[in-house]
RNA sequence: GCCGGUGUGAUGGAAUUGGCAGACGUAGUGGACUCAAAAUCCACCGGUAGCGAUACCGUGCCGGUUCGAGUCCGGCCACCGGCACCA
């Protein structure tokens, strides 16, 4: 009989289905093991060949964790809030939710077609109300404790989704979905105070088993730097404050910068004399994007004000102030003091516009650029700093400046609060009403989901309202806490809302009366291996790692932390190495994969492509020769005989089994199946395998390729019941090593023979064996023997003169 | 500019962390089977020289440490990812 993965593979998804050999247990004896993959957004385009390489990779792993006797939660749901949804609705006039549960409906049967192991009996979908519910009871919660605020500011706009955009969603100045321009608007906003997470964020890392660039990544885009605000009078009579971290460098300020939003502006305009030269520089800056005005290349502008200048604190000398775009208000105090001879920025600055450059730090030379460099310099210029170096001198000059009570040691980040308002409908409403007499008040909780109405139009609104806004009979409500006339608030949460709780859902999927019960927290604690993309390293993953803390904090969950360990898969590109796109018409269907080769091949290969961290071109051709492996493993059947692990079998045996174990641990499964192909090579070599054999290689080729194998299982009665759920075969170390090794020999470090020795050969014993070999002893007559080495099992190095 | 990563045959990639460079797969070449092809099976498959055993060279480049370096150290180069007027 040939091999057809079409004629069985339907057959056994169905099996395990029936059985519920994948559902895990919320009360078992057995250790738990918990491993996720992100759950997908069900687009309208249907799985891609990138989804299964992760969910297959954690499904060898959860495979062979049941197979050892673990308690495995495997779980999977739907992140089906979203733009491409409401995006599709509005264009076909259907509701987002019909298009929503035909795409959830494909891609289901799409994953399911491959094999995964999931536990199907706890899928979760964000956007049904009894789940999003529980997304808006969070956010009453962090209203409650002061984290959730309503801010009237500059926000990120994109010009295409008519939306407001988070830091995180802005990528290189576009939209990070739909890559349009995003220019600035001043909105009413909900913001999220993770900046008061931003210590635990960076701190907590040590905590956590993440790749280093994931946590590289994370600490960069927090940006903690530690320096001094300082204080600076003004002719004006009041204080000007800044930020630096380089408060060591306060002798060389020789003048002074704010952003053109600084408030102070608006304070002295009766003190400015050039107030009209000013205002026409704000509204020049207001009308830039991000994206222009942080181009680095771009050359300096700014206006000095005319009427107000600031007194170094130091030095006591009238320095004028500036207003440019280069400060950002959004950093630090808004304002800086500029020290041209060391900063780059303020250089330039000085330059153009002709200001004084005083050295402060010898060591370079300050007329032709900025000496930046503060690991060698020695201070100079700088009173009580002089002849100091740059790290004394930073630290002597906060004690200073702390005595005399003009400025502190000050710690920045650059983490931004979340904004957390979307103007759109296919999200989860915030649950709050307006009322003119109480201001915002939070829905009480009994009144959880707040469903959203059928509106006509999901058209989003050039102005930036919410389509909601105009469907009157729901916005108009009652206020809950003085019972007078009220509007809803519109907006709704963005798509990583109910992402960043969903993975305590699946502990206790079905629960009613709380996000997730103590006793299903209680037992599965955390997540213990979480695979997904780079790309959402410091948005779902830092957005989760923020809610998390705050549950921890108000104790909903019982750690600070909700993944022990993260991984990261590469990429699948297209044959030709670039990216999979329509466009370029590179895009290769699972479905057709499946058809043809069988959802076996298409796992196998995908985990047989190369180093699971980093990207892999797709290969036809590869994909070959993974269902060729699987042809040859089928044939094992026809040259099958009685009996058990034959002894020279043995050794080869017990090897493959230590490394397929440990590879699969150490997400290295190309090796791992590389292992097992070579034993198949053995195996063919020999021409028969026992029935004992084909049982150890079908339970280390299950977590793989899990239908072959249950279909050769059964047709030769290997075991009892499903291979699935078998117990992974153990190995003996003693037994992993050959009786017989070949080793080296080397004469200066260059092979000269090789040689096979008994493998506890002693170490005379192989020196001399190595010494009596014809080539070596002519290799070495007449020279002196300075050295001589033997490496166990490896080899033998003699130097000789 | 800062942070992280990568560089190995024609090709995807291995190499137990300092010990046989190129496992396993693909492509290619030769052969068997076949009327023929596909499929399958067998052999070869880094470069140079040689009929050959063999010798020399070879892991981006230059240098160092070591009996021995793809692996460690110093200095470069190239590419990829992230951040970036963050004071």
């Amino acid at each position: 009989m040939k091999y057809d993965p079409k004629a069985i593979e339907p057959k056994w998804q169905e099996k395990w289905e029936e059985a519920g050999v994948f559902h895990a247990s919320n009360d078992s004896d057995k250790p738990k093991y918990y491993t996720l993959v992100e759950f997908p957004y069900p687009s309208g385009q249907g799985l891609h060949v990138g989804h299964p390489r992760p969910y297959t990779a954690l499904d060898i792993v959860s495979r062979k964790r049941r197979m050892q006797g673990y308690n495995v939660l495997y779980p999977i749901g739907w992140d089906a809030f979203g733009l491409p949804t409401e995006n599709y609705a509005i264009k076909n006039h259907v509701h987002p939710a019909e298009v929503t549960k035909q795409n959830i409906a494909r891609f289901k049967k799409q994953i399911q077609s491959l094999g995964i192991s999931f536990d199907w009996s706890r899928e979760i979908n964000t956007t049904d109300p009894e789940y999003y519910k529980w997304t808006q009871w969070i956010f009453l919660q962090l209203l409650k404790h002061g984290l959730a605020y309503k801010k009237e500011m500059a926000v990120n706009w994109c010009t295409s989704c008519k939306c407001v955009l988070a830091n995180e969603e802005v990528v290189n100045g576009v939209c990070e979905r739909c890559g349009s321009e995003v220019v600035r608007k001043v909105k009413s906003q909900w913001m999220l105070k993770i900046t008061e997470y931003a210590q635990r964020l960076i701190d907590d890392l040590d905590q956590v088993d993440y790749p280093e660039r994931v946590k590289a990544q994370q600490i960069n885009w927090i940006g903690r730097s530690t320096g001094a605000e300082v204080d600076f009078n003004t002719t004006a009579g009041d204080k000007l404050t800044i930020y630096t971290t380089r408060p060591d460098t306060l002798y060389g300020a020789t003048y002074m910068v704010v952003s053109p939003e600084h408030p102070y502006l608006e304070k002295w305009a009766d003190k400015l004399h050039n107030m009209e030269e000013i205002r026409a520089y704000q509204a020049e800056a207001a009308r830039k994007s991000d994206f222009e005005r942080t181009e680095v290349v771009k050359e300096k502008t700014g206006v000095r004000l005319d009427g107000v200048s600031a007194i170094n604190p130091l030095t006591g000398k009238e320095i004028p102030i500036f207003i440019s775009d280069y400060v950002l208000v959004s950093y630090g105090t808004g304002a800086i003091m500029a020290v041209p001879a060391h900063d780059t920025r303020d250089w330039e600055f000085a330059k153009k516009f002709n200001l004084p450059i005083i050295e402060v730090v010898k060591g370079g030379d300050v007329e032709k650029e900025a000496f930046t460099d503060c690991d060698t310099g020695i201070m100079v210029n700088s009173g009580i700093l002089d002849g100091l170096s740059v790290e004394d001198a930073k630290k002597r000059i906060v004690e200073y400046l702390t005595e005399k009570g003009i400025g502190h040691e000050k710690v920045n980040f650059k983490l931004r609060d979340w904004v957390f308002s979307r103007q759109r409908y296919w999200g989860e409403p915030i649950p709050v009403v307006y009322c003119e007499k109480c201001g915002w008040v939070p829905l009480p909780e009994d009144q959880l989901p707040k469903k959203k109405t059928n509106v006509k139009s999901y058209e989003p609104t050039d102005n930036g309202e919410s389509p909601l806004a105009h469907m009157t009979d729901w916005v108009n409500t009652t206020c809950p806490h003085c019972g007078g006339p009220a509007r809803r608030e519109t907006d709704t949460m963005p798509q990583w809302a109910g992402s960043s709780w969903y993975f305590l859902r699946y502990m206790d999927p079905h629960n009613d009366k709380a996000p997730v019960s103590k006793e299903a927290l209680e037992y599965w604690n955390r997540v213990d291996w979480y695979n997904g993309g780079m790309e959402h390293t410091t948005l779902h993953l830092l957005y989760s790692r923020f809610w998390h803390k705050f549950l921890y904090d108000i104790g909903v969950v019982p750690t600070a932390e909700p993944y022990a360990k993260r991984t990261s898969h590469g990429m699948i590109l297209g044959d030709n190495g670039e990216k999979m796109s329509k466009s370029r018409g590179n895009v290769v269907n699972p479905d057709d994969i499946v058809n043809e080769y069988g959802a076996d091949t298409m796992r196998l290969y995908e985990m047989f492509i190369g180093d699971f961290e980093k990207a892999a071109p797709w290969n036809i051709n590869s994909l070959r020769g993974c269902r060729r492996f699987l042809d040859r493993y089928w044939n094992l059947q026809e040259i099958l005989t009685e009996g058990g692990l034959r002894p020279e079998m043995e050794t080869v045996f017990h090897k493959t089994i230590k490394k397929v174990t440990e590879d699969i641990e150490s997400l290295k499964f190309n090796t791992a199946i590389a292992a097992l192909m070579a034993l198949l090579n053995d195996i063919a070599d020999k021409g028969s395998i026992t029935k004992e054999e084909l049982k150890i290689f079908t339970l280390l080729l299950n977590p793989f390729a899990p239908h072959i194998t249950e279909e050769v299982w059964a047709a030769n009665a290997l075991g009892e019941g499903l291979v699935s759920v078998a117990q992974w075969p153990a190995y003996d170390e003693a037994k992993c090593k050959d009786a017989t090794v070949e080793i080296v020999v080397q004469v200066n470090g260059k092979l000269r023979a090789r040689m096979q020795v008994a493998a506890d050969i002693t170490k005379d014993d192989a020196i001399a064996a190595a010494k009596a070999d014809a080539k070596i002893a002519a290799e070495i007559d007449g020279k002196r023997i300075v050295k001589e080495i033997y490496v166990p099992g490896k080899l033998v190095n003699i130097v000789a003169k």
